[in-house]
RNA sequence: GGUGGGGUAGCUCAGCUGGUUAGAGCGCAGGACUCAUAAUCCUGAGGUCGAGAGUUCAAGUCUCUCUCCCACUACCA
């Protein structure tokens, strides 16, 4: 049941964007199973490297910069440190965490846009675009606001009008202002920018997409496929903007006619994923290049990525045009999951409305092992998933504090009760032992290739279920009865019951780091016993020594109480 | 409008290339047990699988039409 060969993966979560803390529907659908991913190959004996960053350019950060009366750099700092806070919180396990606008991922992007260049896959082209005087900036389709041409709505946005649908370009909008300042002193003015080819990429593209029909998710390839067969157009890939990565000529120097302007950040946050695992080797000494540089062993690299659907264009079009069209030996992506939204209550999360709970507040309200548990339990990946606090509370209370956190306590305190805190020996073997291996045979390989598969919905019933099991061992077993008339048979349950404890801290893992270091810690497992190579169950079984001494730990998960969750929602508007 | 995903028990969801009485968890009802966080274990009730038509010996599963929800639609990221 152990693997039989360990391999190099390379873990990519979708970057969070800079401004602010991210709310429960960002982590639920990349950071989060991107770590139990990593964790749970981590435990297999894979050599796992989890890269992520904060994608920091772009107009909201140089808005939300100057409204919070920052520099955007110092803004960056801030909120870069504040999603670094919330991501040890909830026991994110980066390698590395790193910035989009680090010096390596400044360099990536000037050197890719220079190779993509001289290739011919890159274009100045000039456009027209919304010009701000008011605000001394171009303003990007969304920040123009007017009446709608389509329904009169007065604030419609340049991009799409909110009243009745219709995409719209600003250049239609009846009396345009700035969505920024409201200044009506709006002009159209002709800009230069580079575009990326990506209509010639398209053959290449597709025969790549076609190539992981098989292994990709359906979401993946429909959303990917979907726009090759609309057919791919050439995309913009600056800016008018300050903030971000200069226009550079292969001296260095800012290209004519490009200064003011920057690399639009969908160009370089994908680079950061490269540019954040450079800085990785730097800080540890690590060799970036085996998981980037097909010729230097990237291509016994295995490279998972994880996103929200929104983000599947990109990572499946966009980036690997600028992989391909360099014509350097990149790696691309070989596995992508893609998931669909956590929503609220069936709506979206709103954060004016004050509708949906952010990171920082959920670390407040409850251990991140619950939301950790939570949200993997109910993974968005067929569709979009609604959170309730309803449902919160019956994960919490019933998969972890009824059938997890009672099964442990149960069984060591009954331990520490009757056999002084000893793993005891002695015992025959009954159909319940039988019972209870089998399952186990049954379940456990089937929990590790959920994992392999990325099934987390089906991981976490599995993880239960075995859990569950673990209960129904102790009833068939039951050395409570035994031990009024045969203590060696009561020891048997007792050594049984005891190895399971120690079996579902080291499947918890993955999933509630914390309460499953609690269960080992309770249980004396040393470092190097914790990792999944189970061998035959049998052994799993009576894996402690005998004589062995354990603790019963604290309780592990208290309850939510309804109180909680009447609280909870007036705070912050569910069930509305 | 276009494209994609989804509409399966009260709730949240599984059901692969069509094949015996449609599954899980929660919730609910009854029983068992008493080691345990009134926990656990067993049993049970509960579904015209969004609507309609078609293909087939056989459809939740394939085809068509309709309907509702959600997302994306390329300068928000």
């Amino acid at each position: 049941m152990s693997i039989s060969t360990p391999e190099r993966i390379l873990v990519t979560s979708a970057l969070p964007y800079i401004n602010g803390v991210k709310h429960l529907g960002n982590l639920a659908g990349s950071m989060l199973p991107a770590d139990v991913y990593s964790r749970a190959m981590r435990l297999l004996g894979h050599d796992v490297l989890y890269i992520c960053a904060t994608d920091e350019h772009g107009t909201p950060a140089e808005l939300a910069a100057a409204e919070a009366g920052l520099s955007v750099s110092e803004y960056c700092d801030a909120m870069h440190a504040a999603q670094a806070e919330a991501g040890a919180a909830f026991k994110l396990s980066y390698d590395y965490f790193g910035r989009s606008s680090s010096e390596s991922t400044q360099k990536l992007t000037q050197d890719f846009a220079l190779a993509l260049e001289e290739n011919g896959f890159i274009e100045e082209r000039t456009s027209k675009q919304v010009y701000s005087v008011a605000d001394e900036r171009y303003l990007p389709d969304r920040y123009v606001e007017g009446t709608c041409p389509n329904c009169a709505f007065e604030s419609a946005r340049g991009d799409q009008c909110d009243s009745c649908g219709k995409l719209l370009d600003p250049i239609d909008l009846i009396d345009p202002y700035s969505a920024v300042s409201g200044s009506r002193d709006v002009e159209i003015r002709d800009t230069n920018h580079l575009y990326l080819k990506q209509s010639d990429m398209s053959g290449r593209l597709r025969e790549w997409v076609e190539t992981h029909r098989a292994d990709w998710p359906v979401l993946t390839t429909s959303i990917a496929m979907k726009w090759l067969d609309e057919g791919l157009r050439d995309r913009s890939i600056t800016r008018d903007l300050e903030w971000g990565i200069p226009v550079v000529n292969g001296d260095g120097n800012i290209r004519d006619g490009f200064d003011g302007k920057v690399f639009y950040v969908w160009f370089d946050a994908p680079i950061a994923y490269i540019g954040a695992t450079q800085d990785w080797a730097e800080k540890t000494g690590g060799d970036w290049e085996q998981f980037w540089r097909t010729d230097k062993g990237a291509d016994e690299t295995r490279y998972v990525q994880f996103m929200g659907k929104d983000n599947v264009a990109f990572h499946t079009l966009s980036f690997p045009t600028s992989i391909m069209g360099s014509e350097q030996p990149w790696k691309l992506v070989d596995e992508l999951k893609a998931f669909n939204w956590v929503t609220w209550y069936g709506g979206k999360f709103s954060t004016s409305q004050k509708r949906g709970v952010f990171m920082d507040q959920a670390i407040d309200i409850a251990p991140s092992d619950y939301w950790r548990w939570h949200l993997m339990a109910n993974a968005p990946e067929g569709s979009d998933a609604a959170f309730t606090w309803e449902e919160f509370q019956a994960s919490v209370n019933s998969d972890l504090a009824n059938v997890l956190g009672n099964f442990v306590n149960r069984i060591t305190s009954y331990c520490v009760k009757k056999f002084d805190g000893v793993v005891p020996a002695g015992g025959e073997v009954t159909d319940a032992e039988r019972w209870i291996e089998t399952e186990l045979t049954e379940r456990l390989p089937r929990l590790i290739s959920y994992y392999e598969t990325r099934e987390f919905r089906k991981a976490m019933a599995e993880t239960r279920a075995i859990w569950a099991a673990g209960n129904e061992y102790l009833t068939q077993a039951a050395p409570w009865t035994h031990y009024k008339t045969d203590v060696d048979q009561a020891a048997m349950g007792v050594r049984v019951g005891l190895n399971l404890v120690a079996l579902f801290g080291i499947i918890a893992q993955p999933i509630i780091p914390d309460a499953a270091e609690k269960i080992l810690g309770a249980m004396n497992i040393p470092m190097d016993r914790r990792s999944w190579s189970f061998g035959n169950v049998a052994d799993v079984l009576d894996a402690l020594p005998h004589g062995h001494s354990v603790s019963a730990p604290p309780v592990l998960f208290s309850k939510i109480e309804e109180d909680d969750v009447a609280t909870w929602r007036e705070r912050f508007g569910g069930g509305a």
